[in-house]
DNA sequence: TTTTTTTACGCAATCGTTGCCATTATTTAT
DNA sequence: ATAAATAATGGCAACGATTGCGTAAAAAAA
């Protein structure tokens, strides 16, 4: 019912062949400029538009490059994907985005589809049930472009990009000690994943710095990275009745360090007085909450755009590429009220 | 550099013509079974995947439904996508989403890229600066399918779905009124959107119905939809600064209501007690703000759902389609903090 | 005037896939 | 034994746009 004008059409209708048409429109020295005038006269007047599948399939690119990450509703992710967009389009690419939802299955099917042709390179940041990285070695394997980020991966040779988790984290845990907390847990997304990687040894480095003891029961891990918000409520539950309960929690993700906040409101538990609460967080609310969390921003959207940078080099580069980039960015730790200096009893320890 | 595997070279391999080869992966009956396993066998080796460019071409449709928003990282439309995914996966459909940060240079960029053959239909919710409706009325009146959501227009005959914006609105004023508030702002988006007009006048009628005078100089319009801090920074100083000061806001939108709370925290002023806060809005956080503000929540996941429905259904229908609906969906209100009763002074008025 | 050059265009192949028709070999019916 | 039917496959065109090559006519040079 909808059918777009084509070449042809223009041909047709000026008794031209398409090849005039075609070259006419990309403004040709061989075409002589009445031609041209009158070709492009009337492919304003019908309308015309270059297929860009049909462009796609003749030049076996599309221009565009797929977005894989577990959840836009995240703001880390919106404030990335922001990033990407900036550089993709000023560099002529359009931006796909798919959501893996966090699970393993979903991922594939959205690489193996943005793969097969309908993109020329992919921006990924792994969903935190996956393990297996078959679907992305295959495609790297064939010289297939894709970029890491956020969460990423050792088994494949590609650039990369992420926030210093180790340092974000390291400076997290030592600002809780120094506000005076002696008993500091930690609650992580899924154990494989890099950025728990990072974060968890950033933590226990911090502690160890200062002399304190790591208590794996302290470290807690939600395999659904949040999506699943008993899994994070009965993890905090855990840490509340333990018999040397924590005095403070240390978050390391947007979800995490909101639904964390969520369950000791809704338990009556006070932020900070009886327990302190600092975590990863890209929300702009994240200050206007009661209380205010402090939190570790990360650069979002400038690691989305360097990602972009690195996936269009890649992607435009003429011979295969052996040397990559493993680039890493400052966070920001904001201080605010949900880590208030804990008020030392001096005489009485 | 990244090569694919085709169907001519499974034909090469095995000796056989492409045509025998399609077929054969079709599983049509034509074609012998030992063949047929061959050829099954050889795909699955070479990790053979149809090339949907090429299809999309021959079949002169994408199977993939592009969407365009004003900002993903408004949990509004994130839940909308989320609902938009559910339908569109279902039925084989992919999901292409863009994003026009409000402005209308973009969104016609977006419209006009995806339109162009790389889409089989459009869900759309406007821009804040769209008011020229070209874009969409070129490909509409070619049969192009297109389903508004949210922020629609009546300037074309096609599916609508919205929240009952009048009814929410009302509502939300109402329950103002009856906790005690007398002088009720409105805090709104551009003034041509639909979703404006339809909760401006939801809040006039509340207001008539109870006697009260519409005050112009209480009603405030972003015409950048809140992308502008300090647009909407200058509309709340204003009401402040109102001799005769409002004692509660309704606001219209997502990012007003949480710019409004931000405004109203960092001025000193408290919420409810110098002023009450109503709004619209969907980001689960807001029960968590300081204080928790009473939303009206859109349903938004259900929005996307029913807006993807109607549009494969005009994507699907084999004559054009004259009837349109325009559903309508109702809200919650989420009663909270920051609309407590007034403490009525009985006796001192 | 004849030869060479230039201008301006058309033809056909290409990208990957499928649909239609043709072709061959084999089987079945007469 | 011959005609007809069936099975299994190949060949070609088409989807829309681009492009190298070929060529006619016109212009310039000899």
């Amino acid at each position: 019912m909808y059918e777009p004008t084509t070449i042809k059409d223009i041909a047709k209708a000026l008794g031209l062949s398409t090849s005039t048409v075609s070259r006419a429109l990309r403004d040709s020295h061989e075409i002589s400029i009445e031609t041209k005038k009158l070709v492009i006269e009337h492919a304003d007047k019908l309308n015309y538009r270059p297929n860009p599948i049909a462009l796609s399939l003749k030049e076996r690119r599309s221009r565009s490059i797929g977005v894989v990450v577990c959840e836009i509703a995240n703001n880390y992710f919106s404030q990335a994907i922001d990033g990407i967009e900036s550089i993709a389009y000023s560099k002529g690419y359009h931006v796909i985005i798919t959501q893996s939802h966090e699970s393993y299955e979903r991922e594939v099917i959205n690489v193996e589809h943005l793969a097969s042709r309908s993109v020329d390179g992919l921006l990924v940041s792994l969903s935190a049930e996956t393990e297996q990285l078959e679907h992305f070695i295959k495609l790297h394997d064939k010289g297939f472009p894709i970029v890491f980020f956020d969460r990423i991966t050792e088994k494949l040779k590609t650039h990369t990009v992420i926030t210093d988790n180790y340092t974000s984290a390291y400076n997290a845990t030592k600002h809780l000690i120094d506000s005076g907390y002696k008993k500091i847990a930690h609650l992580s997304s899924a154990t494989h994943l890099s950025i728990s990687k990072e974060r968890l040894s950033g933590y226990k480095a911090a502690l160890h710095d200062h002399n304190f003891e790591v208590n794996e029961l302290y470290i807690k891990n939600c395999n659904h990275g949040g999506m699943i918000y008993k899994e994070l409520e009965d993890a905090v539950m855990n840490l509340l009745n333990l018999p040397d309960r924590p005095d403070a929690i240390f978050s390391a993700g947007d979800k995490l360090t909101v639904s964390c906040l969520q369950t000791l409101n809704s338990m009556g538990v006070k932020v900070p007085d009886d327990i302190a609460l600092a975590g990863f967080a890209n929300t702009p609310l994240i200050g206007l909450l009661k209380p205010a969390i402090t939190s570790v921003k990360q650069p979002a959207y400038e690691i989305g755009q360097k990602a972009t940078e690195l996936l269009i080099k890649l992607i435009e580069s003429k011979r295969p590429v052996t040397e990559f980039e493993k680039v890493v960015l400052q966070s920001e730790l904001h201080i605010r009220d949900s880590t208030r200096k804990k008020i030392k009893m001096k005489n009485k320890v």
